[in-house]
DNA sequence: CAGGTGACCACTT
DNA sequence: TAAGTGGCCACCT
């Protein structure tokens, strides 16, 4: 039967592999909390890659280039700014449309097994 | 101790 | 076609 520590140890790997496909995200590139909870199988779950990366802060994290579903900058308040987040991602090269939101069509990057 | 919130997404009607 | 609802699970009040 599963140990306390055993489920807390999970919740902290939940976390660090979280990390791990936000640092995977190539430069001038964003993903989505869904893609990345699906990539670590738990779909439904994107709502906790967001805690994740609340937890991430103070880390070397790109949390930056990770957006909602519609490219929208959800977590920019939480990053310190409502502008740090889109001048980072200015600075990445990524193109914003009209409404404000990334141009996911061309900057989408969906996390792979990476074929390295 | 119990309820509500939240850096969200997917499915159903 | 769009809008609405449920679900996930940890953290806060």
């Amino acid at each position: 039967m599963p140990s306390e520590d055993e489920a807390t140890k999970e919740r902290d790997d939940f976390y660090t592999r979280v990390w791990a496909v936000v640092a995977r995200i190539p430069l001038g590139n964003v993903t989505t909390y869904g893609h990345i909870a699906a990539y670590l199988g738990a779909r439904r779950s994107a709502r906790m890659v967001g805690w994740a990366l609340n937890a991430a802060s103070g880390m070397p994290i790109p949390c930056h280039r990770v957006v909602n579903r519609y490219g929208g900058l959800s977590g920019s308040h939480h990053f310190g700014g409502p502008f740090i987040m889109e001048d980072l991602l200015r600075s990445e090269e990524v193109e914003f449309d009209d409404d404000g939101c990334v141009r996911m069509k061309s900057h989408l990057w969906i996390p792979e097994e990476e074929t390295d």
